[in-house]
DNA sequence: GCGTGTGAACTGGTTCACAGCG
DNA sequence: CGCTGTGAACCAGTTCACACGC
């Protein structure tokens, strides 16, 4: 699947919205692409490139208006109308992310849980709806759900990533540390490990360490 | 700081590295770079050009020998030794990561949990030791950690970055919602934002129905 | 024939530099 | 004078293609 914008550009640009939302309860109604990249640790051209893929949106000499900023933001990455996302996998992982009140604000409605002990499910107390795993797919389908987050063990995961691709899935985000493969072209999967992300920053400082400047 | 070898190879070696001790559990002692690449979902030549950032590792027409693969790995990338890591903010996520089995058989030891709560302290039981939050610089420089993990609230993530980088901290991984900025060049900082994980993907959803194939 | 190693070609994202405007 | 927008220059990483060895 290609994307029309650079996926860094991407990511860049779902900041930049986050720091608008800062920046407007601030009572600030104008910010600048050097304001921007100071905040983000980023150079200011770069934000400026990305912030032109919109269209012209800043004004010359003055800077941005962070409300029509904001707005051709959401227009362009889809912020307009919440998502609807599901969590397979409610052990430790999984609960503290559903629990996580910032998912409401953030336009995401985290529809339901799966998990493939029962016991758990009759055990929790969450004022989202939960499933036994076996219902995945069928679930998925009848509530429309578009976007899941993956939180089972290893083993698991291709599984879970499977039934969730057979009820129409649109897009994961999988914790599991094992690379999903989506299906066909129209499945996004985004794959994040935390101990991965811990080796990568060791592996990072031993190289410096090795072959320092 | 600029890193020897691209960022996006030293991840996927990393990813490498931990399917030679699967491949390894599974018996296997041979696998070639197509193998990887299916996978891990990755092109063959892709692995074999990351592969020999390391030197001449493998043997023509066979693939590689995956003890001197994971061997070479763990030497390049500095898995010779345990780290010492340790989580600040004990919520949800925190402890998630706390209790996560995982890190001990992955050459991470955590060995301390921070929090600015003192009730949570108190009631906490964990086998790892913990301290409150103003002991930070303290006990990272007196216990030589490394690497932290950062799990509080985004109010406090810049402060506790700060006591961090005061006792000596190498390597940050960030979670809260916010940019983290390294203090000097010697500190290295990866930021991981679920919320924006989420957004990312649904951004690329929006504009792929947008702008279609 | 399969699989590695590697120089060469390519690609696209990043950086630069400056014109243009309030 | 500060800040945006943008074409051009740059560069790093990716991809290709093929020689060589088992």
């Amino acid at each position: 699947m290609k994307t029309p914008l650079p996926i860094s550009t991407i990511s860049r640009l779902c900041m930049v919205f986050r720091l608008c939302e800062e920046f407007q309860q601030q009572g600030k109604d104008r910010v600048s692409s050097t304001q921007i990249g100071r905040t983000l640790d980023m150079a200011a051209h770069t934000i400026r490139k990305d912030l032109n893929h919109l269209g012209e949106i800043g004004d010359t000499g003055s800077g941005y208006d962070i409300g029509r900023l904001k707005q051709h933001l959401a227009q362009a990455l889809g912020f307009e109308q919440a998502h609807r996302a599901c969590i397979v996998g409610l052990g430790r992982l999984g609960t503290a992310i559903l629990e996580h009140e910032a998912f409401d604000v953030n336009g995401y409605e985290i529809v339901a849980g799966f998990d493939a002990n029962i016991n758990r499910l009759e055990t929790m107390q969450t004022r989202t709806q939960v499933y036994p795993a076996y219902e995945i797919t069928e679930v998925v389908a009848r509530e429309a759900i578009e976007l899941a987050l993956i939180t089972v063990p290893r083993e698991a995961a291709q599984d879970v990533a499977q039934a969730l691709m057979a009820g129409g899935i649109q897009g994961i985000i999988n914790f599991a540390p094992i690379v999903i493969k989506p299906d066909s072209e129209a499945v996004v999967v985004r794959n994040i490990n935390i101990v991965n992300e811990m080796r990568i920053l060791s592996s990072i400082l031993n190289l410096n360490d090795a072959a320092p400047e």
